[in-house]
RNA sequence: GGAGUGGUAGUUCAGCUGGUUAGAAUACCUGCCUGUCACGCAGGGGGUCGCGGGUUCGAGUCCCGUCCACUCCGCCA
């Protein structure tokens, strides 16, 4: 006799004695023969208590759905006639010959095989909503990305080096959650938004190659793809420019798509830079799936009368672009004016159009508001630049360029869920030649647009001084589907480059000394060109198990209010643990959260 | 901080322009049925309509506030 899963029973085993652990996920009784249906990870198998055959019917009559179960038992074919597809195997059963109930469970807070159980509930119940078989084949794909990740890197030579959770706040990028310190009263830790600076020292340290499946922290509004604390991979490799780092990451996810989903992904992957992708799509993660482009009309509205589209056009920071949307001309009204709406929540003011009627026969074929304000040329070279056919529709985005950017591309990606023109598969591509500082009009300074460490691409601060604005970096980010699955850059190795950055971004040399004096420091002592990346490993398992949400591929993920409804967490302290921490509220808490 | 959608039985939902005792499915309980396959049949229990206030003779329904969940904007170096 041995132990099996449910899902490894099969034909062959026919007339074998086995033992199923699990739970008694649905109970039927017709007459004096009881049928259970045994759940375990890997399946459904069909238990039969037939006091025919056995003695085991008086303990049978107590099982309840969701009790669990050990059965041992002789496996059979079913009598002729049905198949239950619902099943591990729908053609034998196991007759039982023995059964110990190992627990009792009372009714379950909702059915497993129920479809749109509420999010809420699902987390209120995680360790119940995890028996569904769909979310246990999601962290078995999850364990075995983590595993084939691992393998692939441990065989390039990379060691894994843990980082601490308890460490420094940095004072720019996202909010830090804080630790208060019991033995420094009025000092706090921060947990890691990621071990950015940590792994730079590593390299430092001689260690060469890194990586690490670290878990972040930031504490910052959550989003479907996005939750205060998610796991990245994270690696860091010394004497790598971004081309042999590049080439490495996406052999290994190459080697990751081939032998987790058996995906087979382009070699190389495609490249464009920053500059390319937001002309192009308007964002700086295109989703290559959807074929649709922004094409820049500007050049042509120069001279127009019509204002909404003179002004920007004429503006050094606007742009004025079209989007022509294949078939479109079958849009009604009321599906432009949501359109248009959608687009007012990225700032446009409106959105133009010209249906194309009939192509051949110009400005007679058109029709549109706005087509009494565009000459004859103007028309002509617009559809040859968008390449309208009749029956198409052509949107167009007049603002400043961040606007318009934003929302065409936007709208780019709506139009390609809603029009069914996303194609299947998986698209990888490389967007590199990011700037390296993005100007913040209201603090009138800059912003580093990765972070404060990565390297431009001029190798003398007098360069990158003289015109910071068009200065680009050596960072790369790596997209999938029109999502950011990592980003990483060469970093900053030399002392000088580092500080005329932080005096770029306006960070004072006595800060740049109180903050990441300890960095300026190691930088003296022989850093390597060194350079890395960091992969969002929870949004990667998401797109390769086809979820719609980061939370679906998390363990005990937060809610929307960064709360857990399984634990109650975050909950009041008490007075005594914030006396031991030096720490009285301001206000006292006025509820629990999740409560 | 802002916009939108939702909150009614354990669960998923219906409940129109306000009007008797708030419904369905499923789950749960009892009984019947000797091979069910989402078994079937008969019966039963189960609700502070998120919470607070207001309008009204009368509120699940209308108004105001508030809380929670989800999606998005801001935010996320």
């Amino acid at each position: 006799m041995r132990s099996h899963y449910c899902g490894d029973l099969n034909t062959s085993l026919e007339g074998q004695q086995v033992t199923l652990c699990g739970w008694a996920h649905r109970r039927r009784d017709h007459g004096g023969v009881i049928f259970v249906d045994l759940r375990d990870r890997n399946g459904l198998a069909q238990v039969v208590f037939d006091p025919a055959s056995q003695d085991t019917f008086g303990l049978a009559e107590r099982v309840r759905n969701e009790y669990v179960l050990r059965v041992t038992g002789r496996v059979r074919h079913r009598p002729p006639g049905t198949v239950n597809p619902h099943l591990a195997t729908g053609e034998i059963e196991v007759v039982a010959e023995q059964l110990e109930i190992l627990n009792s469970a009372q009714p379950l807070p909702f059915q497993l095989d129920e479809e749109g159980v509420g999010e809420e509930t699902r987390l209120r119940y995680r360790y119940i909503d995890l028996r569904r078989a769909e979310m246990q084949q999601r962290f078995r794909l999850r364990a075995r990305i983590t595993h084939v990740l691992r393998e692939f890197l441990d065989g390039h030579g990379f060691l894994d080096i843990e980082t601490p959770c308890l460490t420094k706040a940095t004072p720019e990028g996202a909010r830090d959650y804080l630790v208060p310190s019991r033995t420094h009263p009025g000092s706090f830790f921060a947990l890691p938004q990621s071990p950015q600076l940590f792994k730079q020292l590593l390299m430092m340290s001689g260690m060469e190659r890194y990586y690490q499946f670290a878990r972040c922290f930031r504490d910052e509004d959550l989003r479907a793809d996005r939750q205060p604390e998610f796991t990245q991979l994270d690696i860091e490799t010394s004497f790598m420019d971004e081309a042999a780092i590049a080439g490495l990451m996406e052999e290994m996810v190459r080697d990751l798509f081939a032998k987790t989903l058996e995906v087979a992904l382009p070699n190389p992957f495609p490249r464009m830079t920053h500059a390319e992708a937001l002309r192009r799509f308007g964002v700086d993660k295109p989703d290559l799936r959807i074929k649709l482009e922004l094409t820049d009309v500007g050049d042509l509205m120069r001279g127009v009368e019509f204002k909404v589209f003179s002004a920007p056009a004429n503006d050094p920071n606007g742009r004025v672009a079209a989007l022509c949307l294949p078939g479109g001309g079958t849009l009604t009204r009321k599906e432009i004016d949501d359109y248009t709406q959608f687009v007012a929540i990225y700032g446009a003011k409106g959105l133009a159009y010209i249906k194309v009627n009939d192509a051949a026969l110009g400005r007679e074929g058109l029709q549109s508001p706005i087509l009494k304000f565009l000459p004859d040329a103007a028309v002509t070279e617009i559809l040859q630049r968008t390449a309208a056919q009749s029956g198409d529709l052509i949107f167009f985005g007049a603002d400043s360029a961040k606007i318009v950017n934003e929302a065409l591309g936007a709208l780019r990606v709506k139009l390609g869920h809603d029009r069914s023109l996303v194609e299947h598969g998986f698209q990888p591509l490389w967007v590199t030649d990011f700037p390296m500082f993005e100007r913040d009009e209201q603090a009138q300074r800059w912003q580093a647009l990765h972070h404060p460490f990565t390297a431009p691409k001029v190798d003398s601060t007098e360069k990158l001084e003289a015109d910071p604005g068009n200065c680009l970096s050596r960072a790369y980010d790596i997209v999938l589907n029109g999502t950011e699955l990592g980003g990483g850059s060469i970093r900053i190795h030399k002392p000088e480059m580092q500080s005329a950055v932080f005096r770029l971004l306006g960070i004072s040399d006595t800060e740049a000394e109180e903050k990441f004096g300890f960095l300026l420091e190691a930088l003296k002592y022989g850093c390597p060109p060194h350079g890395g990346i960091a992969f969002g490993l929870d949004r990667l398992v998401m797109l390769m198990t086809g979820s719609q949400s980061i939370r679906d591929v998390i363990a005990f993920p937060k809610t929307q209010s960064a709360a857990c409804p399984l634990t109650g967490a975050p909950t009041p302290a008490g007075e005594q643990q914030l006396r031991e921490v030096g720490i009285r509220l301001r206000q006292q808490a006025a509820k629990t959260p999740a409560s």
